[in-house]
DNA sequence: GTGAAAGCGCTAACAG
DNA sequence: CTGTTAGCGCTTTCAC
């Protein structure tokens, strides 16, 4: 029981069918992939033999034979992150369409499983590749891009290499998140981060300060908080923001889970959202609806993301691409929900606007 | 521009390495498959020559010769469902050790992409195949299992079929949750349940069944509400619960999202957990740490069942299958957080404490 | 320890 | 329209 050893062994070749139906292997094939260069009545014959005798053609060998695997690497950074699996399942809507498999290079902050990925690039498992990771995984010596296969950047573009990128526009977006705030009335702000040192965290954080020098506020009207793009960062946001004396009033998060961490821990502590203070995040991930209160949010269009992804890839690697296909930046949404409302119209928010205003006068 | 044709041509074979180290093929291929079959010079020799060329052996012509493609087809119902999304992480970290790849079968309830992976798996293009569907994908007239491959089933056993199995003790779990209410003073109860049809969901509606009748309640004492594993089936309910005039205090869900969202919409309409209403989930989720309140619930060694779910396919495919492999079930552990408490102690309950007492005692 | 040669199973010229 | 033939790039006997 359990002690005969598994062989891949195919019960039935392309031969056999051949045989069985009294036509050359060729035929066989012609049937399968070229149904019209037939005749008619070879094509039942065969149809009916690859019927009787259960055949599907070995995959592995048509591969060899025409050079192409019809599966495209997916590289992600981390496969539970919700707003990456919903790309995922844009880019697996499309690739399917057009009768692509999905191989997910899951990377999980992991440099061997990088390397792993680069050797199967390199060994032409794939036909193609694409990239959320805002950039080209590496192994030691070789990058990704020594494949010489095609590549296109989705959610992150990568910088300085020539790869098709399909992204969202996250510093307009992170920049409208600050004028939203300041209409509102908020003036002493809170930036919640995502992952040092990504494309992603660099155009959200590039967005927020824009956002404040449009506004007529500076460095010294914020405080910053870093982490990486998980629940608790906004943890630990919320107990250095809990320490404070004198508090922000609105905070940008640079990802939703970021924002619900910060909300949750403020909130057993007392403070009161939006009341207290206004928080917005980034993403509009399906849990920010459940959140307590309701998560205002800028939210991406994932699903799409995915999609147009693909279509580029798929474009690369048919040599159709546009002029317009080289960078495709997809628009955001303001969801205006209920952790976001006035500033507190306290003597201490008059005063900072006060001191503020003197400050800017005199610079 | 974007006009040339990506074409997969090979830059460098391993007929190219051969000539530039002055051996054979046959020695190159030793030297990157069994280095201890060749003298150690000429190990330097081709070594040498494959950094200078740059070699990466093609994998597709590997796989043909030797037959087995070390990839791994995992089908999954829904990819943006955390649960499955940190099985897979399980499931990844056991098989990259390995030195399997990973094809992911996503389902998302569409019958066309099942027929997709029956085909994937009958042409050969994976050495074996993780289920966590709790059934064996078909297409139209085969079935998975004709292909001959390894498989084992995550998640949810698979019924009919001999096939390793991985689970967890839902059943047990979701008895212990009744049990939890009970002990608190609840004695009317909700369960909100899962995708109906499924493995999953017969298990843990089972085991709520079995909980009630162990603890002395019957059908009249529960309501039940129905919809797939998602945030929208807990509103549902929700909406409906508020409809009723003598509610339920302890409910039961069958997965930690329709908790969430029960619980969300309850509250909005001023209905307090766990003052008036009782809510214990089922999964644990990340999700369930950062929902208000603090989800009580069954969590779900998710990363685990992935690892053994891998294991087990590992040992399958290598034919070292002990007796105690082909059915494990992992223990899950009750998270006692802020969305369960002490039944309501209003005169309705007693009533229906009384009436059940009563009709209990002359059944 | 190393090389020559025979395929893995399929497709695509090229003739007929 | 159909069959013959020649590989895709690699691994693996089998001799030497």
């Amino acid at each position: 029981m359990g002690r005969k050893r598994w062989r891949a062994v195919q019960a039935v070749r392309i031969a056999d069918v051949a045989r069985i139906a009294g036509v050359s292997t060729a035929t066989v094939s012609r049937v399968l992939r070229n149904p019209d260069r037939v005749r008619s009545g070879t094509y039942d014959l065969v149809i009916e033999a690859v019927r009787r005798s259960g055949y599907t053609p070995n995959s592995t060998a048509r591969n060899l034979r025409t050079r192409r695997t019809m599966n495209v690497l997916v590289v992600a950074p981390r496969l539970t992150n919700p707003v990456f699996a919903q790309v995922l399942r844009g880019v697996d809507d499309e690739l399917i369409q057009s009768g692509y498999g999905i191989i997910i290079g899951n990377l999980d902050n992991c440099a061997e499983r990088e390397a792993r990925y680069v050797d199967l690039a390199l060994s032409r498992q794939v036909d193609g590749i694409l990239l959320l990771t805002g950039s080209i995984p590496m192994n030691g010596t070789r990058s990704m891009g020594e494949a010489g296969l095609p590549i296109v950047a989705v959610c992150a573009a990568i910088p300085d290499i020539r790869v098709p990128n399909v992204t969202v526009q996250d510093r307009e977006a992170s920049c409208r998140a600050v004028e939203y705030l300041v209409q509102l009335g908020h003036c002493k702000f809170g930036y919640i981060s995502g992952t040092p040192g990504t494309i992603i965290e660099a155009e959200r954080s590039g967005g927020f300060l824009e956002g404040l020098a449009a506004t007529g506020f500076g460095l010294e009207d914020f405080v910053r908080w870093e982490g990486p793009f998980v629940f608790s960062t906004g943890v630990a946001a919320a107990e250095a923001f809990l320490r404070m004396k004198e508090r922000p009033t609105g905070i940008f998060a640079a990802c939703d889970e970021g924002a619900i961490g910060f909300i949750k821990t403020v909130r057993s502590a007392g403070v009161r959202v939006p009341e207290d203070v206004s928080v917005i995040g980034f993403d509009g991930i399906e849990f920010a609806d459940y959140a307590e209160p309701t998560l205002t949010t800028f939210k991406q269009p994932l699903h799409e993301l995915g999609r147009a992804g693909a279509r580029t890839l798929l474009k690369l690697m048919q040599g159709k691409m546009g002029p317009t296909d080289w960078n495709i930046r997809l628009p955001l949404t303001l969801l205006e929900r209920d952790t976001t409302g006035p500033a507190p119209k306290g003597e201490k928010a008059l005063e900072i606007v006060a001191r503020d205003r003197k400050s800017r006068a005199s610079a």
